[in-house]
RNA sequence: GGCGCGAUAGCAAAGCGGUUAUGCCGUGGCCUGCAAAGCCAUUUAGGCCGGUUCGACUCCGGCUCGCGCCUCCA
């Protein structure tokens, strides 16, 4: 039975899917006008590995993530680079599909653009001003009125008495009451813009939510879920939008990922602590990132630093070296073998991927060849562990960068190498020279190749079948 | 001001009213020409004050501290 921590009821319930077998799901993705941060990473790994149980649990999951491909930042950044809106979301649109895929994230069903659902929102803004949920006002501009709708404020938890509008932002006077949010932004100069009743205009933020899913998972689905800094206004807004056009629960579940920090404080653009994820990924490789962040709970909040990375590397280390050698296949996963059996119930329990992930290392350690291939299947499951083992430990983890602040030397166990770059040609040269020098029982130059390439940060093993390698 | 979340060993991070979490790091040992890996052993817990209970890290109350949302943000 799995269970689902629902930030509508603020309690972990039974997930009972409308449609037997049936997932339906949608998650608030990116607005593409720069590369994605480590935040980001977090949201697409945490709905991926999501996504991945209910597969792994025998549901057809429909997996929706938008793209949000206009908006106020993205019309400012293309006009200062003098580009269209589409080139440049294009651009970034890529680059977060290269993140992705290096992240082990498994492509959504769907990732509809605003863009091309300006129609749709059309109409539902329509269907708001038909119902007196919606008004337009002279500027052209279109808003919806919180207060017309009931619930509003059930997501979130807030009374719409207690919140202050405009304490910190100007108030647009073009509202009848300060917290209405805008529908439709009537265009101004320099503006890509669309027809609509109320004039030349581009949608505001939150409705195009409220319409692709409904048009792609129907007016009531399952889950909607999101980066807990979606909860409100966003996720609010929709809820309003959708529940008073349809008149029906929009989504049973709501999910939201918790924060990752930086020096115990939000990761964000605007504090400008960010980390991108292909600036990561120099230092960084993938799986360890993505290890990193399903290491944690996903509503818990997560301390980003190298230190953390290194830990996080070391211990995904210990699972590729018990997987080094040996036939670990993936085979169909025995559900009634014991740990596997903690493995389910870990999952179960709100994607409990740190409790899953003490099942894996419990596995590594009895090591048996059965153990071993139950450790790869499960790590499939979390997108982990699918690599060639010696793939992994001689993969180039670290690079020169001595930057001040990009390394903690006091905190990390491991040293930069400047020579990790060493090809493994050379490597292998090394080793054939050591290997006769032990032949010849010449220790002394034996050795001193072993320090050579530890100095180099590579790190030899002497087995029965010869000597191997790994990068510390 | 309103609302919400958290406080676990050196670091990270879970479950659990009584029985080893787990990983990294540290220490001792086995193994090894020396190492590495592995294995065995081992040191470090549950912010503070009360309450409930035979028994609380785990439940309840208060306090302190930290964080988040109330504005675009994953």
């Amino acid at each position: 039975m799995l269970k689902i921590y629902n930030t509508l009821t603020r309690n972990k319930q039974t997930f009972v899917p409308i449609h037997v077998n049936k997932v339906q799901m949608y998650v608030c993705g990116m607005t593409v006008y720069d590369y994605c941060h480590i935040g980001h990473a977090r949201v697409m790994v945490v709905f991926d590995m999501i996504s991945r149980w209910f597969r792994a649990s025998d549901y057809e999951v429909t997996y929706v993530r938008n793209i949000t491909d206009v908006d106020d930042k993205i019309i400012q950044r293309a006009n200062d680079n003098k580009e269209s809106i589409g080139e440049l979301t294009q651009r970034f649109i890529d680059a977060m599909d290269e993140d992705a895929a290096q992240l082990g994230v498994i492509r959504p069903n769907l990732e509809p653009r605003a863009t091309t659902h300006i129609d749709a929102m059309i109409a539902m803004i329509s269907r708001l001003i038909e119902k007196g949920h919606a008004y337009a006002a002279d500027n052209g501009d279109v808003f919806y009125a919180v207060r017309s709708f009931d619930g509003y404020g059930k997501l979130s938890g807030k009374s719409l008495d207690d919140l202050r509008a405009g304490e910190r932002v100007e108030v647009d006077s073009a509202k009848k009451d300060p917290l209405d949010f805008v529908l439709w932004k009537a265009v101004k100069p320099n503006e890509p813009n669309w027809d609509s009743p109320w004039g030349p205009g581009r949608p505001g933020w939150h409705i195009e939510c409220s319409a692709m899913s409904a048009q792609h998972l129907g007016e009531h689905f399952d889950i909607h879920g999101g980066g807990q800094d979606l909860q409100f206004p966003h996720h609010e807004n929709e809820i309003a939008q959708s529940e008073a056009t349809h008149s029906c629960q929009m989504a049973n579940y709501w999910m939201h990922n918790g924060f990752v920090r930086v020096d115990d404080e939000k990761m964000s653009k605007s504090l400008g602590n960010f980390f991108t994820i292909r600036t990561v990924l120099e230092t960084y490789d993938a799986e360890v990132v993505r290890f990193f962040i399903l290491r944690a709970h996903y509503r818990s909040p997560l301390n980003y630093s190298d230190k953390h990375l290194d830990d996080a590397k070391a211990a995904l280390t210990r699972l590729y070296t018990a997987l080094r050698g040996i036939d670990a296949n993936v085979n169909a996963i025995d559900w009634n073998h014991p740990q596997a059996v903690r493995f389910k119930a870990a999952m179960d329990d709100d994607f409990n991927t740190p409790e899953a992930m003490a099942v894996l290392f419990d596995l590594a350690k009895i090591k048996t060849s059965e153990s071993l291939s139950l450790l790869k299947s499960l790590g499939r499951v979390l997108g982990l562990l699918q690599d060639d083992p010696e793939a992994f430990l001689q993969r180039k983890h670290y690079v020169m960068n001595l930057e001040p602040g990009h390394y903690d030397l006091k905190g990390g166990n491991l040293d930069f190498n400047v020579n990790a770059g060493l090809s493994d040609e050379k490597i292998n040269t090394m080793i054939n020279s050591r290997t006769e020098a032990k032949k010849a029982k010449n220790y002394e130059e034996a050795d001193r190749v072993r320090q050579e390439l530890a100095d180099a940060g590579i790190v030899l093993e002497d087995t029965p079948q010869g000597t191997t390698w790994r990068r510390a």
